[in-house]
RNA sequence: CGGGACAUAGUAUAGUGGUAGUACGCUUGCUUUGGGAGCAUGUAGCCUGAGUUCGAUUCUCAGUGUCCCGACCA
């Protein structure tokens, strides 16, 4: 991609209203720009962004056999009120009448939704266990949205639900999970800060868990056991307090950011919305759920919030909008452009995703733009390094820089 | 939802009871090209409503919005 021809437009000021460093730095860099609190648009590179880290998860979730769907975003006002939760969920659905009247719900989660979904389609444990995932939005009234893209009113959630004869066949799903998560994080860059933590369970079991990220803009509170790498939720503490897998006693207080929970339901909205499963003595089983949500805007922020400098973002490769970023130094024309021109090609033969900044502006400002931007690779070529057929290359995340040759570089990378 | 702060151009800001200035951006032209370059040129603004006043962007009240703290967060 041409940076003359990408809709990117990066800004030279923070903004006004943004605390929040992954608000202050995206939209500094132009990945977002805010429609209203908790809600913000995804300008090309924030999109690019995105789909990269949308793509990861649906790729994990490929691979535990789980199918991907996509469920509507507007409910009628029935289904919520099969489960009680029209009246329990208030606080948080936005919900509003249409032109004739009738109460619709806008998706704040997706229960119900599929579990209704597949209720017609389950007959018995032979078509159990199976597992749907979709990648879509949410909306929830917050009461108070912050913190940029941690906390929104719209946001994307990949939410995974699973379906089982029984308990057993749920926790070897669920371990799976857990496993596939960790991994998750593991690739978009927070693998070293993410722990598997142990969260209040609700009716059907002891506890639920939660992958929580090290940051100190977390609204969470988590207790470490640094023995097993786990840790506790402070909200279980008084219950919980050494831990589940050691009993350790000596826990570690940090602040976190809950990028993602998993859940046993159990049988909670089976049971009410009537999805059942005759087993092998031809029984009649309400079907055993769980569900497994990860918020993609809020996993985009906290990378943001963990992985940044003075200058700027800071993108691990595996979700950088661009793994290049090649920057043309010099007056755009001649011999200089030919050469760069023929290098972006060499790029992009090679499938390398490059942004090429082949602006005719200042080199400082090339620069800048590179910092905040934080794509993982600087490549630059001037008169300087032509006249030595090398191009000039820099890691976001480092200070130094080398002579190499294109061919040399694509080899490596 | 309780408390606090703030609201002036696309962005960041200054300022005033007599309708607003600066920087950056953007337009046009020329120059320049290794860390936001230079000269010239043009462009664009006081959140909404009511009140006080001869006159309100400024003062008062209400509303709306944004951010922060707290509460809340299947």
């Amino acid at each position: 991609m041409r940076q003359s021809d990408i809709f990117l437009k990066t800004k030279k000021e923070f903004p006004k209203d943004e605390v929040a460093t992954n608000a202050k730095l995206l939209i500094k860099a132009n990945y977002i720009v805010k429609l209203m609190a908790g809600v913000y648009s995804m300008l090309p590179l924030g999109l690019r962004v995105k789909r990269k880290i949308e793509n990861i998860i649906r790729e994990e979730m490929n691979s535990i056999g789980s199918n991907e769907v996509l469920l509507p975003a507007l409910h009628p006002k029935s289904i919520w009120e099969i489960t009680g939760r029209w009246d329990e969920l208030s606080d948080v659905m936005y919900k509003f009448k249409d032109n004739t009247g009738k109460e619709f719900g806008l998706g704040a989660t997706h229960e119900e939704i599929l579990t209704d979904a597949v209720k017609n389609n389950v007959n018995s444990y032979t078509d159990l266990p199976f597992s749907l995932y979709q990648i879509q939005n949410k909306f929830r009234s917050e009461e108070r949205a912050k913190s940029g893209l941690l906390r929104g009113r719209e946001f994307t959630m990949k939410d995974l639900y699973s379906f089982h004869e029984d308990e057993k066949s749920l926790s070897e799903f669920y371990d799976k999970v857990k496993e596939t998560y960790l991994n998750i994080f593991k690739k978009v860059g927070l693998g070293d800060i993410t722990y598997f933590t142990f969260a209040s369970g609700g009716s059907f079991s002891k506890y639920s868990h939660e992958f929580q990220t090290l940051s100190e803009v977390g609204e969470d509170t988590i207790f470490i056991c640094d023995d097993c790498r786990i840790a506790i939720n402070k909200e279980i503490i008084n219950d919980q307090n050494t831990c589940p897998e050691c009993n350790n006693k000596d826990l570690r207080e940090e602040a976190s950011i809950e990028v993602g929970n998993i859940f046993k339901l159990g049988t909670r909205f089976s049971e009410k919305i009537g999805l059942n499963y005759l087993d092998s003595d031809g029984k009649s089983n309400p079907v055993v759920m769980g569900s497994y949500g990860i918020g993609i805007e809020r996993l985009m922020g906290t990378v943001v919030e963990t992985s940044n400098d003075e200058n700027g973002i800071i993108w691990p490769e595996s979700i950088a909008p661009f793994k290049v970023h090649l920057l043309l130094v010099g007056n755009p024309s001649g011999e200089l452009k030919e050469k760069t021109d023929n290098i972006y090609k060499k790029l992009l033969d090679n499938n390398i995703e490059v942004l090429y900044d082949d602006r005719d502006i200042q080199p400082g400002e090339k620069f800048y733009d590179s910092d905040i931007i934080g794509i993982p690779w600087r490549l630059v070529v001037s008169n300087k390094t032509i006249e030595k057929s090398k191009i000039e290359v820099k890691k976001r995340a480092e200070d130094k820089t080398s002579l190499i040759t294109i061919e040399e570089f694509i080899k490596n990378i």
